[in-house]
DNA sequence: TAGATTGTTAATCGATTAACAATC
DNA sequence: TAGATTGTTAATCGATTAACAATC
């Protein structure tokens, strides 16, 4: 069971179980079925049960699952009980934007710098946060032991900006651009381009 | 094969094939193979023939593909041919940025309209278009012949303009709000949340 | 022709769902 | 106890990959 290799369809659905728990946690609801989690979040309820059960026995038969205890386990599981410090690149409209959200992470994640190739973005202040020269992203994510990268940036410089990610040893990386981007094994990259969300949609039109 | 129901996996990598042939395209390429095509942005050539198959035969044995008639072929497969009317919910941060992609979307789509709940912000003037409140969307969803809608309010009245998009004609919708939201059989929605993006990349930290 | 590459079938792999004994 | 619901196995479903004849 330890050493069982969890599919990303699973860990991507954990953040949502998240979600919607800490909002039943908010409305003093102590206990959820995964009958109920599976109609609030259209999923299949046996799915639910199983995703967990690759984790531990969280439930209880006869009852569902205790909503806090719930949210403490996935919480540990993706390892959201500490605070990550995260690292932006590329201070547009998109990156100033994201910033923004640093309120809604809360305490599982936090941008705690921004970096920018363009001179006159240098200095600016972004939700409390200065916005640095490239030279300095090495040992600013050294210093501040940040492990996540999101990037901002136009597709042309986003390669270089995860290259120069992964030699500052970060281990995750968000991309916003709309390419590819190539990285070691060891690194994780999620894409999260809403121009091919949008345009996948369009094939659905009737 | 006309009838043949296509997997939307498949369908998601259709844009990514479709960006990086427009790339080509501007590097004056002539043909690719699906090799060229899966080393490129990490997929199996096989799954690739196997996509583009789905949909006709579009390549040359011993050849491979003419860049600029694959183009032409996946716009029309996602009916990218035409310039589809976009309108969005939310003049946020994060909604004014996308606005600004409209550059980027080029001939394929277009946001044409932006709407937000709070008087503050009606009349504002996002990327020459003008903020219009809530009562106007109805209106002009179908004066404009906007087919999808772009949802980037807070997570608590996400699900709210998800219906008003339906009741006015949407048939597709892309949600940024971190919330799921419900909508009809015949409407599709796929949801952008970067929030649940960064806490699975979480799960993969060494 | 020889080499390359497609389209497609068959094999594999993986993910989802149904079913149910265990049990709260 | 009776009803509800888990954890888990088995069945199903679907997606990916390998292999290769066809052919440019």
């Amino acid at each position: 069971m330890k050493s069982m290799k969890i599919s990303d369809a699973v860990v991507r659905r954990l953040p949502i179980y998240l979600r919607f728990l800490s909002e039943l946690a908010m409305n003093n609801v102590l206990t959820v079925s995964s009958q109920d989690l599976g109609q609030k979040l259209n999923l299949n309820p046996a799915q639910i049960r199983k995703d967990l059960a690759y984790f531990g026995e969280f439930g209880k038969k006869g009852i569902g699952y205790d909503v806090l205890f719930l949210i403490e386990k996935i919480r540990q599981i993706l390892k959201l009980d500490k605070t990550l410090s995260v690292g932006l690149v590329g201070a547009g409209n998109l990156g100033r934007a994201l910033c923004n959200y640093n309120t809604y992470l809360k305490d599982s994640m936090k941008i705690v710098a921004v970096f920018d190739a363009t001179p006159e973005q240098h200095g600016k202040v972004i939700n409390n946060l200065i916005v640095q020269p490239m030279e300095e992203l090495e040992a600013t994510i050294k210093a501040l032991q940040i492990r996540i990268g999101i990037i901002t940036v136009p597709s042309t410089a986003a390669q270089q900006v995860a290259t120069q990610f992964v030699a500052a040893g970060v281990e995750a990386i968000l991309n916003f651009a709309p390419v590819v981007i190539k990285v070691p094994n060891n690194v994780r990259v999620h894409h999260a381009d809403f121009t091919t969300d949008l345009q996948s949609l369009a094939y659905y039109l009737g």
